[in-house]
DNA sequence: AAGTGGTCTAGACCACTTT
DNA sequence: AAGTGGTCTAGACCACTTC
């Protein structure tokens, strides 16, 4: 990052607006990783020669979006899949009583392919190009409850092991962060209510033809790079997916 | 509204969140409307006796939080669900191929009826408070596609009619601005996938034990008051309920 | 005591809308 | 031209954390 970057020219952008982008860049290159301290803000307003306010902006922009969390006395940290309160915000699925838990996980199969046509354009990425698939059981206190089949660009996640999956607890993306340095900080779902075939119905240990919740997941990391396509069936018994419209 | 409210003591919390709050008051008394203008922030930052930059935090805080607008040269609005922008972002169920539109509505039964203790709670009324319930059937382009239990606060919503509810086109929620002075600005929901009853199967002309999308919503108003208790069931054969986690 | 983010002020100028 | 919100600055002081 430079700060030769900034064009005070009043052609172009707001400085706030600028600022952003050279600091989104700057996640983006891996300059400042997940959970990592960024400069101060008084850093920031000499190295790109505009006041204090202006960063503040910028900041406080980009905070908002969870891509940074300030912390009053500390300074400003990368936000990361690590912490406590953003660990449940991408698992949408809770219990209807009690509270929300991590579940067990058991990799029923992992394996390298090619992208077909249809997933490199969900991945964006080309046909042919390496892709990690994997399918994964995930239980509650021993009931079977989501099946996932997940597709990851292979180029990005090289080296993963169905044992990793299976030993890691927390958030999948936490461990994206730390292994494979990819910050997952968005994702679009479709949701809809299917009925669980032969396959299906065997694995979650539910009558065929019972209801599942079908939830179709695409996740992005910095500049909208998709990096996780997911088709999950989820048992809605005894937990529901929860949303807040605002 | 009045400016003695504003306490510069230190003891007290920021001055920006002190005028956020009379704004909200303000909104919430009915004093400005939505899509009325509210004064200008010189105007405010003279009646509170604060500075135009207290002021503009308050009000960026509200417009993130969607319940102002912002349009410069004209001035700052109270949110509206007239605003076309507005009109899809509570209405999550989308056409697989094609563009959102909103469907008809039939209403197949309309009563007054006193809350049970169940619907009392969820409300925030008393039980044997006056409530409103309906049952409603809609459709895209004649397709059955929906089909909603809704509870309402009859103190709030007199004079609600079946004719009233067919005949308007757009969001409900911007007929209960319009007719009943009531803003609805946020909703919990609750997601399951379930299986299509008898009666459920006949309305919906799909076969019995068909799954359906389960929605149950929680609406609320100024101050956290619901608003809305409803419980959904969706064909979502050809549509899908779609979510942003970020 | 020094450094960080958090609040608040006063004033300048810009961009957009209306009169 | 006048009024609105949008950007930017410079400086003050506060609250919290660390040394």
């Amino acid at each position: 990052m430079n700060s030769t970057s900034i064009d005070k020219s009043p052609t172009f952008s707001p400085l706030y607006q600028q600022i952003k982008t050279l600091i989104m860049q700057g996640l983006q290159s891996g300059e400042w990783r997940p959970g990592e301290l960024i400069p101060s803000e008084m850093d920031l307003a000499v190295r790109f020669k505009v006041s204090q306010g202006t960063v503040r902006k910028a900041i406080d922009e980009l905070s908002s979006e969870n891509l940074l969390v300030r912390r009053q006395g500390k300074g400003t940290f990368v936000a990361s899949h690590h912490e406590p309160h953003v660990e449940f915000r991408f698992l949408r699925l809770k219990p209807d009583v009690g509270e929300a838990t991590y579940p067990q996980t058991r990799i029923i199969e992992l394996k390298r392919l090619r992208a077909s046509s249809e997933i490199a354009q969900i991945l964006a990425i080309r046909p042919g190009d390496p892709v990690v698939y994997f399918y994964r059981l995930q239980s509650f206190d021993g009931v079977p409850t989501m099946l996932d089949e997940i597709w990851l660009p292979g180029a990005v996640f090289k080296g993963l092991s169905a044992k990793r999956l299976e030993e890691h607890t927390g958030s999948m993306y936490s461990l994206f962060e730390t292994e494979f340095n990819t910050r997952m900080i968005r994702a679009l779902e479709n949701v809809r209510a299917v009925a669980a075939d032969d396959t299906v119905s065997e694995l979650l240990n539910i009558p065929r033809n019972a209801p599942l919740l079908s939830v179709e997941r695409l996740a992005y990391t910095y500049a909208d790079q998709p990096v996780e396509f997911r088709k999950g069936l989820y048992v809605t018994e005894h937990f529901h997916y929860f949303n807040e419209l605002t």
